[in-house]
DNA sequence: CCCAATGACTTAACACCGTTCAGTCATCGG
DNA sequence: CCGATGACTGAACGGTGTTAAGTCATTGGG
């Protein structure tokens, strides 16, 4: 049944890449981690179960460093969609547009990144801020700042983590309700309301 | 080892309640859905496990009830911190905060109920929009508008969705993503922020 | 050149999970 | 008093993540 010739001595880490990438495709089909079983993971590289523990301590690493890498990518999609936008409160708004777009359309990897219990492994702060995505963040929100569409007065990484937390919002939603009647342009609206907000928080400290 | 007395006729509906209770108790011990299984409810209550099924469909309708008990107290919890704020923007505020609140008291219940996979058993957008408390968001923020204090040519109703959705960010973000340094008042923050920049839309309309 | 060591894996099993099916047993209406 | 029925139990099924022990080919050293 086992279809997968056994990896020579010095090769075992070809088995570790093999599962990672069984389980981004089994997590996308099915979209749910609990019905991505180690069973079925072992089943579609063609190696058994207990395999899968030669190369990570247990299932949620496995899916985590799935997931993560995942993340990896959302840093240089969201610096892709801001990269021509000139006005630097603008480009705070497409940020946010094409963070809760990819979160959407990954929406099982999303979830385990930023919606589990607490006690999973999840990202930790250190890891999160010195994430490129939040990183480059924070620098677009100096940007704004130092041209004066935002106070000067707060701290950047504080700014920062409230966009996060807006844009965070609306995707959680999106993904997590289905059904209701969000309109097209949720996301657009909430964000730029938002940096609406930030802007007149400016306008009083001038 | 069963403890409890097997109950008369009329009365199979008794276990339905103690079942409530135990689960309510296990969840929020725990803080885990997870670790709430049906045998640890059943013993708890002091009951077989398949007794479970004479009362609820499945395991996921015991939870879901525990939890959608809760979300109704949110409503009280929101109207009586609101109750006293006569000025409709700062109420707008105060809801929200207490919104925050409530999801981070109760962090498994609020998973539960808004940070589920779609697929399982949900609130539907009809339970929602006829549930109290986001009725009462709707009133909360047509006050304001007929105040003059928001724009009156938007839908109530899409306001509200999106005053719910960055409350919901705090929330699932507080949640969700532990030992990040998130500031003391970052609730008040980021909810005083979108109604300032909600303002500003009824500025530049009027 | 052979053999012991080791890396790469498998087989079998454990303890748990949600759920179902068939049975038991006390109570109640006639 | 007795058959029906409501309330529940015991045993089992197929699934889960994980571990302990065993197999087997390759490989470096004597």
């Amino acid at each position: 049944m086992n279809t997968r010739a056994r990896a020579r001595r010095g090769e075992g880490a070809h088995l570790r890449e093999e599962l990672l990438d069984a389980t981004e495709r089994l997590l996308a089909a099915t979209g749910d981690e609990e019905m991505v079983s180690v069973r079925a993971i072992a089943e579609a590289v063609g190696v058994s179960p207990p395999a899968i523990y030669l190369h990570f301590p247990d299932k949620d690493a496995l899916i985590f460093e799935v997931c993560a890498a995942r993340f990896a990518e959302l840093d240089r999609f969201i610096e892709d969609a801001a990269a021509g936008v000139r006005d630097p409160i603008e480009a705070l708004v497409v940020r946010g547009r094409a963070y809760v777009r990819f979160g959407v359309e990954n929406p099982e990897q999303y979830r385990v990144l930023f919606m589990r219990r607490g006690s999973a492994r999840a990202l930790t702060p250190a890891e999160l801020r010195e994430t490129a995505a939040f990183g480059n963040l924070v620098k677009a929100v100096e940007r704004a700042q130092q041209a004066g569409r935002l106070t000067s007065s707060e701290d950047g990484v504080r700014i920062a983590m409230e966009l996060w937390a807006v844009a965070h919002g609306v995707t959680s939603l999106l993904i997590g309700v289905h059904g209701f009647p969000w309109p097209a342009d949720f996301a657009d609206r909430v964000l730029r309301t938002y940096v609406d907000g930030l802007s007149s928080r400016a306008d009083t400290s001038s």
